[in-house]
DNA sequence: TGGGTTGTTCGTAC
DNA sequence: CGTACGAACAACCC
């Protein structure tokens, strides 16, 4: 689920299905150990609030108001949060459980444990102390060509690196880099100006189509390479082929042809 | 069976 | 300091 418009998409339907509701509960669910889930006083501080808006920052989600506490949550690589209404089960791998008023439950889903919930006093705070960049689709031109200008590692890295910019994972990464024609090895500060603005452009239309269509990855065009991400097959834009690489720790999907 | 995964963190090294 | 790498975390999928 987890990078910049799957975040988004999993805001909107907090935003819709979730807001302005009495909290009556929130438990813990199966199989809570190792994942980092708020605590018995953390819990309390919730029952009885509302959530009155929404935020996101990258990849972390926020529910909360104007007085606090807020609620934050991150995904991880399979993390998932679904409104639905009792008396119905709620779904597995439920690691966390608010009930609100009436009879609208919302859970927070993890199967392989590696997102997390915390509850915090303020967004704004909390983005600072985590040392977050700016967010991916808020960053302004000049400061993205600013810190990509400076910055040594390989592209593909720096656009996953969430200090410098918040949001991107690998599954964009690869999709802005190949709208690009960019190998995701190249070196940032080796990229000229023009260039690392083609590249900007490209992150803020990928993500900003990715948002419009809720992430659901079926409404995406077919020459699109998250639509063939796979490695050996065509190339959806030129006569190249799909290859792999290990670049910052991740395997990157590229073209072999118009990625150079 | 072994290897891979839309994520992060930590230790280590240069 | 900035950067790079492997391992770890956990569970599922092929």
């Amino acid at each position: 689920m987890p990078e910049l418009p799957e975040n988004e998409a999993q805001r909107r339907l907090l935003e819709r299905e979730c807001l302005n509701r009495t909290i009556e509960s929130v438990e813990l669910g199966d199989d809570t150990s190792y994942i980092e889930l708020p605590g018995d006083n953390e819990r309390k501080r919730l029952v009885g609030r509302q959530f009155t808006e929404t935020r996101r920052h990258g990849k972390n989600v926020f529910a909360g108001s104007k007085t606090g506490p807020w609620m934050t949550v991150h995904l991880g690589m399979t993390g998932q949060l679904i409104p639905f209404d009792e008396p119905a089960d709620p779904p597995d791998y439920t690691k966390l459980l608010i009930r609100f008023e009436g009879n609208r439950a919302l859970a927070f889903r993890c199967p392989r444990k590696l997102g997390h919930v915390r509850v915090i006093d303020d967004p704004d705070e909390y983005i600072a102390k985590e040392g977050l960049g700016p967010d991916a689709l808020a960053i302004d031109r000049d400061t993205f060509l600013e810190t990509f200008g400076k910055t040594k590692s390989a592209i593909k890295a720096a656009l996953m690196s969430q200090e410098k910019l918040a949001g991107i994972g690998n599954l964009w990464s690869d999709e802005i880099l190949f709208e690009t024609g960019l190998n995701p090895q190249c070196r940032a500060n080796e990229l000229s100006k023009d260039t690392l603005g083609e590249l900007y452009d490209a992150m803020q239309s990928i993500l900003e189509t990715v948002v419009s269509k809720d992430a659901d990855y079926e409404k995406l065009p077919d020459d699109w390479l998250v639509r063939g991400r796979d490695e050996g097959s065509d190339c959806p834009r030129c006569d190249g082929t799909i290859v792999t690489a290990k670049v910052g720790g991740r395997t990157a999907y590229f073209c072999d042809k118009h990625q150079e």
